[in-house]
DNA sequence: AGCCAGCTTCAGAAAAACTGAAATGGGGCC
DNA sequence: GGCCCCATTTCAGTTTTTCTGAAGCTGGCT
């Protein structure tokens, strides 16, 4: 059987037009070198060279090396783009995020990470926790970064980080912080995703009383915003509100959501999967700082 | 490392489902696939399963799997090609040989030759002696098929048969053979390639009151029959001459032209060039007989 | 004719691959 | 939940392959 590097050694022989200068290149012996062109010889059963000093090609000679040098050229290029997708700096990274970490948190956290990897690939959706549990759960994304919710079955979480609720309203709704929940009674409030998980006994109270509830953040902001009442939003999400909104801090250290990254349970993460959410663990102890995030308790 | 093989390996196992259908058809034991797999993992640093029952790929091993599997579909093509080319099984033969062969001789060799090698292709470019060793010597042939010439510098030359020549006139010029050179002392000679090689020397002074030199056998036919003159041909020449000519014998036995086979000299044939002489070789003794050709103290 | 550079040959050493047997471990069944 | 079965892994020893260094050729050159 001819091996492929028994063929790299006779198209370096080629080239080389002599086998000392292509065993100096190879990094062997020239008995090794003369002794892998006998063997393709044999195999072959016809010569390779014209005379044994290695100068010229016969036919076949150069027939074979037409054929091997594309031949290691694919090969080579094959085994690169394999180590290069082994390694991680290769490949394409499905990403699911929350909006909020999404537009906040991935930038900063993408911008090394990509720079380091010319050659990868990154698709980022941004959407609810729920979608986001669905995108990981059925293979359509590698990573998903959510807040933590009961009973993951088919889901692996890793908590990144906690984040204190704040109540968002109109800037001239006169709240000022910290808010005990008794200060909300008579406030018409817009549950969301978010809230709706907090477990808090008299914040459950009063949520019973809410009347409308909006999943996606433009349109709840935009609810806030004309007046129809007051919700409340992740600090993170608060960063950037549109004018005429603020955010006021809630008194009840225990109304935070938790934000972890969620992989399919007892699925071997692609390479480059495992080095986003290493670069990921990484990253965010800085950026909970700068955000007052608050990474107490985990990992 | 990764070799071509072990890629083979994995392709198999990733296509079989598990070790053991895998190293039956691989011809291997259980244990020398598990631990190929492992090698492979080990060079790129992270799992092709999920599980150690290896029916499930990891992202990376269906990568690995579309890339080899390419690799090894092309790897196996060339080593095919090269091998085919090697046997004599495939290739381009180019032939040069002097009309008379190419036209009797050559079709019927050329036709198990061809049949036994579906995959061959073969150049035959049919001119006069001095244009195939030209042919030969330039490298633009592979084999020539042409008389002897004196000091063949880079051919190397095997005789493969003689051939008497005999006399081709018009079939109302009253010739009667055996003829005697003294026959045509008052009849117009029209000089050949061949004809000119003849050293008789009875023969050379009759050549010497030719006045003319015709190269293009069809020209030199069409001469004969327009009544310019007669003309001297190789028996194999001579055996589908055109309406109104006919060949006779000559009394002279020693007047004939040896024909050979050429190659450059001190350069390797391509199998398909080495099989093609051998056939030949093997075919000349009843081609000759039938077309009355001597072999004799040839080979 | 004889030298020399480069190739081949040879025997032994090293590396790699393979085997058979025993250990391990996962999945399914009770 | 525990046990059994079967495929896989591990291990040690063997075989095969490849490599090296030294010695022997060879063919081109002066």
């Amino acid at each position: 059987m001819i091996r492929t590097e028994a063929l790299r050694v006779f198209v370096t022989v080629a080239e080389c037009g002599n086998i000392r200068d292509a065993a100096e290149r190879l990094f062997r012996t020239q008995s090794a070198i003369s002794m892998t062109l006998k063997q393709i010889e044999g195999d072959l059963g016809a010569p390779l060279f014209e005379t044994d000093r290695k100068s010229g090609l016969t036919d076949l000679g150069r027939y074979v090396q037409g054929v091997a040098t594309v031949l290691l050229r694919d090969h080579d290029n094959a085994i690169r783009l394999i180590a290069g997708q082994a390694r991680g700096d290769s490949g394409r990274l499905r990403l699911a995020s929350v909006p909020s970490v999404a537009a906040l948190l991935i930038p900063e956290v993408l911008r090394d990470f990509l720079t380091a990897r010319p050659l990868a690939e990154v698709d980022l959706v941004d959407t609810d926790s729920a979608d986001v549990r669905r995108l990981v759960e059925t293979g359509q994304a590698d990573i998903g970064i959510a807040s933590a919710a009961g009973a993951e079955d088919g889901l692996h979480y890793t908590p990144l980080f906690q984040d204190r609720l704040k109540l968002v309203c109109r800037f001239d709704a006169g709240f000022v912080g910290p808010l005990d929940w008794t200060d909300l009674t008579d406030t018409a409030l817009i549950l969301n995703e978010t809230a709706a998980q907090i477990t808090t006994p008299a914040f459950v109270t009063l949520a019973a009383g809410a009347r409308l509830r909006v999943r996606n953040v433009t349109s709840l902001l935009a609810m806030v915003q004309a007046g129809v009442g007051v919700t409340l939003l992740p600090g993170l999400a608060t960063v950037a509100l549109p004018p005429g909104l603020v955010a006021v801090p809630l008194a009840d250290s225990s109304c935070t959501r938790q934000v972890g990254l969620l992989r399919r349970a007892g699925r071997v993460p692609s390479p480059l999967a495992a080095a986003f959410q290493a670069h990921l663990v990484q990253c965010i102890a800085p950026l909970a700082q700068r955000f007052n995030l608050d990474l107490a308790g985990l990992r």
